[in-house]
DNA sequence: CCGTATTCGATAAAAACATATCGATACACG
DNA sequence: CGTGTATCGATATGTTTTTATCGAATACGG
């Protein structure tokens, strides 16, 4: 039960998605072995992940799956939900709004903001970008997503700081700036897909 | 002019992004200092990124803005355009085919495929699932994008794969397992926000 | 009841990556 | 024409992350 890396952290999700497929299944006990081949990953590199936030498995045995997606929910924090709002409801603001799978991992997207405010996409409400300062406190959402254009992404960042709000995810092809205090997730897709193309040659 | 590291992939899309927004300024020389203060990067990170692909920059002067663009255009590829397709054209899909920035690092979508046919989307037609392997070679389509439910993404990665696809974009929140001539770029956006998530604590 | 195969956990080694430091170069300015 | 300053490139150091190795523990078969 040491500190966690951030990269460990990044494959946790991944590791209590794939357990969860186990449940149905009635596997009672899973090994390191086991999930390294189904995953694609080292097995050593598994085990010492488990071991990072695990209370240990056992020889000859593996894990129990029900306990070990216990322990990664109450780490990773699901059932705690935290609230977030969505700021520029285009397509891609759309697609995340609409999208079920957050609620796996404790996100809910409570609303959206966009120059150009609508009835409402997914049963939640788009207000006006102007009103998202005096809005934003009692909605309680603690994470900004933007999908805006770049060219307006730090204005964005910086009123949704200003509101309050403990964590960017950012979707625009820019970098952010932030203060420290603030946690940003940049999301660049466009980078990312120049990564796959490159691996192609 | 060595190899190029992973981590430096990834961030050579980001500086040629950023220098992008320095030509209408008709700036003529850009310094790794400033490049890494706009970014917030390391000094010394962004002049070793740029050594390893540039032919250096002159002191007191920097890197010549046009030069340096073109240099990264051409490493990245763009201009030697890749044709894609999206597989399973629900809100995520359909976000990513509407969206403009791709074009920027050479990736066309050129169709889309779904279980459920429309008449198209931004455009680009949406074919039936089915038809996939028949159509896709035709196309000359070199990279897969998927986009479908978890229980059905190995199922599409195959068939992709068995199409001749080179390349797979994943945004479904499972792990995809191919052959080592395959190129995967695992999108887990559900993993991306619990990290985000856990570091807001 | 004992040997064997499997799996865990810990330590050590290796690799990848980021940061720091330093001399060299080229322009600006007096 | 010399000095100062900004900036590059290279080397070195430190940190993080992954991979390898080894002993110990435990269930299962005989």
């Amino acid at each position: 039960m040491q500190s966690v890396s951030k990269s460990t952290l990044k494959r946790l999700p991944i590791y209590l998605h794939y357990l969860k497929t186990l449940v149905p299944l009635d596997q009672q006990n899973i090994s390191a072995t086991q999930i390294s081949q189904a995953l694609g990953l080292g097995e050593v590199l598994v085990r010492k992940d488990l071991a990072s936030i695990s209370n240990g498995g056992r020889p000859k045995i593996g894990y129990e799956v029900h306990a070990l997606i216990a322990t990664l929910e109450d780490y990773l924090g699901v059932g705690k939900v935290s609230k977030a709002v969505i700021v520029g409801v285009g397509r891609l603001g759309q697609a995340l709004m609409m999208y079920k799978g957050f609620g796996e991992f404790g996100l809910e997207i409570v609303a959206g903001f966009d120059v150009r405010p609508s009835p409402g996409v997914g049963g939640k409400p788009v207000y006006d970008v102007k009103s998202l300062s005096s809005l934003l406190p009692q909605m309680g959402a603690s994470i900004g997503i933007i999908t805006v254009p770049a060219a307006v992404a730090q204005d964005v960042a910086d009123e949704l700081i200003r509101a309050g709000v403990k964590g960017i995810w950012n979707f625009s092809p820019v970098h952010i700036v932030v203060p420290q205090a603030v946690a940003v997730k940049n999301e660049n897709l466009a980078a990312s897909l120049a990564v796959l193309s490159k691996q192609i040659k």
